[in-house]
Formats: C-alpha cells, sequence, structure tokens
DNA sequence: TCCTGCATCTTGACATTGGCAAGAAAGGAG
DNA sequence: CTCCTTTCTTGCCAATGTCAAGATGCAGGA
C-alpha cells in the first residue's frame, strides 16, 4: 500500500518531516476543501489529510482554523481582483471597463461561491491580519479607480456624490450577486445577465454627479 | 399537573417527558444561541441544554441542524418583513415609503445580523422547505409593492425595466447591508445612514421607467 | 379498571472535530 | 560531535451531530 505523497510529485522528500512548502501546500488542499465541501464542510483535519501531513500540522502555520481561513479569504480577494481585472482587460472605453468589471464581480461569485462567501464572512475572519485588509482595500480599488474613469477625474480621490456612487456600484453588484446564490432572485426570474443593465442606471447616476459639481455637492443630507 | 409555558420560570420542571411546546421552546433557544455565539457556534445540544431538554430531542421536532436552522431562517424572514412593515408604518407617499424600507431592511442587518446572515445562507437551510419559501417570497413582495406603489402602478405586475428596477432595489439594500456588516465599507468611511441618500437614484429610475412604457421597455438588450 | 399502541423524550454509544502538550526528526551553529 | 531551534507527529481531551435502544406518559379500547 502506498503512503507516498502523490498530489503533484511534490518532489524529492519522502519524509513528512520538514516538507518545505507545506504553508503552500496546505493552502491548496484548503482552497479544494472549501470548494467541494463549502464553509461549513471545512475542517482542519481534512486539509491537512491531504497535503499529507499529520491533524496538527496547520496549527503551526496558521495558528488555528481562523488564521487559514483568513489566509484563504485573502486569495479569495485576490483571486476577486483578477476577476475583475481579466473581464476588463483590452477594454479602453471607461463606461464599459465598468460595465465589464461588474459582470466579472458577478462571474467571481458564480464561479467560486464557496470562496466569494467566505471572503466576505464577518465570522471565523481575522479582521485585524494585515493581508487580508491589503487584498480587500485592493478589490475596493479597483472598483473606484473605474468609477473614477467613468467620471472623468482619474487622479482626484472621489468625495461627495461621487463616493456614493461608488458604495452604490458596490452594493449592487454585491447585492446582486449575494442574492443571485442565495436563489432569492429566483422570485424574479432574473438571470446573471441582468447585471450589465442594472449599471446603467449607477453610471448615469455618476455622469451626473461628475458634471455637477463633482466634488462638492454632499449637502443633501449627509 | 398544568402542562403550560414556564419557559421563563423554569422552576416547575418535575418531568421533561412531553414537554408540551418544546418546539417553540427549541425555538426560542436557538434564537438565543445564534444571536449570543453566532451562525458558526450555533450548536444542537446548546439549545438543547437552554430549553432543559436532553442533547437528542431536538432531532424529533427538526430532523437535523438543517431543519432547525431552516426554521430559524424562516422566522428571520419574518423579522425582516416586520422590520421593513414598522419603518414604513403611518407613511403614505410612495417614496418616502420606499426611503423608509429600505431603512428597515439596513436596519434589519444592523440589529440581527447573526439572523440576517443565516436567512440568506445557501448552505445548511433546506430551500426546498415550504415554510421558508413562503417567508422569502412574503419578503420579496414588501419590496414589490413598494416599487409598484412608486412606479404608479398598485395592481399590475412588474415586468421589463420596473422589474429590472425591482432586483436594482433588492440588490442595493442588501449589498450595502452585507457589505456593512462585513466591514468592508470601512474603506469609504460610509455609515449605514447613506442608504437613503443611495435609494435617491433607484427612486429616479423607477420614475422614468413608469413613465416611459413601463411594461414595454424591455428590449435594451435583456 | 387494565392493557396495549404510540408519540415523545432520555440514555448511551460512535465517529469526527479543534486544540493542546509532549515527543521525535531534521538541519544548522558552535 | 554536541546542542539548539524549527518543524512535524503522536496522543489526548472535551465537544459535537447522529443513530439506536430504552424509558415515559397519554389516549383509546377491552
Amino acid at each position: 500500500m502506498k503512503v507516498g505523497r502523490d498530489k503533484i510529485a511534490i518532489g524529492p522528500k519522502p519524509s513528512a518531516y520538514h516538507h518545505g512548502d507545506l504553508r503552500r501546500a496546505l493552502l491548496a488542499s484548503a482552497e479544494m476543501v472549501l470548494a467541494e465541501r463549502g464553509v461549513e464542510g471545512f475542517t482542519l483535519r481534512e486539509c491537512a489529510r491531504r497535503a499529507g501531513v499529520s491533524h496538527a500540522a496547520p496549527a503551526h502555520h496558521f495558528g488555528d482554523v481562523t488564521g487559514l481561513l483568513t489566509a484563504l479569504a485573502a486569495l479569495g480577494f485576490e483571486t476577486l481582483i483578477a476577476a475583475m481585472q481579466e473581464a476588463r482587460a483590452g477594454i479602453e472605453d471607461p463606461t464599459e471597463r465598468l460595465r465589464a468589471i461588474g459582470r466579472g464581480y458577478v462571474a467571481f461569485a458564480r464561479d467560486y461561491p464557496e470562496r466569494f462567501q467566505l471572503t466576505f464572512d464577518w465570522h471565523r475572519l481575522n479582521h485585524e491580519d494585515p493581508a487580508l485588509r491589503a487584498a480587500g482595500g485592493a478589490a475596493f480599488e479597483e472598483l473606484e479607480t473605474a468609477i473614477r474613469l467613468v467620471a472623468g477625474m482619474p487622479d482626484e480621490p472621489l468625495e461627495g456624490d461621487l463616493l456614493a456612487d461608488l458604495v452604490h456600484t458596490w452594493s449592487l453588484v454585491h447585492g446582486f450577486s449575494h442574492l443571485l446564490l442565495s436563489g432569492q432572485l429566483d422570485h424574479t426570474g432574473t438571470g446573471e445577465r441582468v447585471i450589465t443593465d442594472l449599471l446603467e442606471g449607477v453610471i448615469a447616476r455618476v455622469r451626473v454627479s461628475a458634471h455637477s459639481g463633482a466634488r462638492k455637492r454632499s449637502d443633501k443630507g449627509m
């Protein structure tokens, strides 16, 4: 009976001691477990099993299950960013760019529902973790840049109405993705292609905000 | 011997057999556990403990943990509906009504974050459960009615652009609530009061949809 | 009255989990 | 070679969800 680690021919390391790259191997198996069993079915011991190490090995690299999930969530943010960047690749027109980014966001939720859920979970994640915060900020900036381009002000930071438009956009694509995954949109018979149409409203609003004072018109009731 | 509801005064508990209203008692303790320990920290045995019964008692009423959580999620939908109805109570103007409902939605997420998470979870819930489907449909109808009133067509079913506006509204308030709870909106410095402002964009759009053909203008690209 | 059927609840067991403590293995520094 | 640190293993613990078997109280029929 073969006991060797035959994951992807990990390398010339028959001994499990000093694996060499156990952290990365654990993250890889953790992504598999997450995709297969979901966030609820995720267990540390299963990750260790797939990495070919003992059940207590992950503790040394990630502390506890929260540490491993937090590292996974940070990777999830990076996957989300990659999905948005891939969707907008080669598109010059700012409006088309924003539409593509929205589609990329929803596509990420559709293709990696478990990672989407984990990434935006507010339990079991260490929100003080620098890597997680950095990844979340980078995802935020991807959207912010797109809005700035639509508004025609690529350099200045967003304020006032344009900041509200950014929050509007993010809430829209995020809520749409979440409702889609939770099956609630079945009530409406709405498919995921609709996100492009929904973004039209926000795009029109960004144009209005940009043309009418932009940075100052924030005295409506905030 | 009286078998009445003595949940609060635990005192007269001579026999745990034939509790009389164990299902309701378990739901009550389950809500407490959910609120205190969150969705992850939720355990069947803790619910049974607080209800004063053995660890296997819940199985007979809810089957497994999924059954209990599904029943809880249905109650969560009803709480959400109650929050929206309470927020719009006494408001006649359709636009103000929609704003109030949006605030009620976000307030529900803020006040009952665990229930919000559970209700829209797509794991561990039996989405075929009739009670859950009915509760979700009722919450959906609360929003649909509000949109119909803003559009000025309280009787006809929503189609085309107005249906898209409904999905837009729901996605917006839901995504905003979710991002708020997950702490991602900290990047923007945006508080929860902003939801009223965000709804302005949708309201304007509903008016446009209602005035320009309403039920026919769905040939944009859907 | 007694007795039998039945729904309800308890008890006990089992496999699995996360976390901790102690020990073993590998590799480097002196 | 010896010692020390890092890395991983082994063994253990309490807790969990689920199942099987038993205990308990109620209702209905003789």
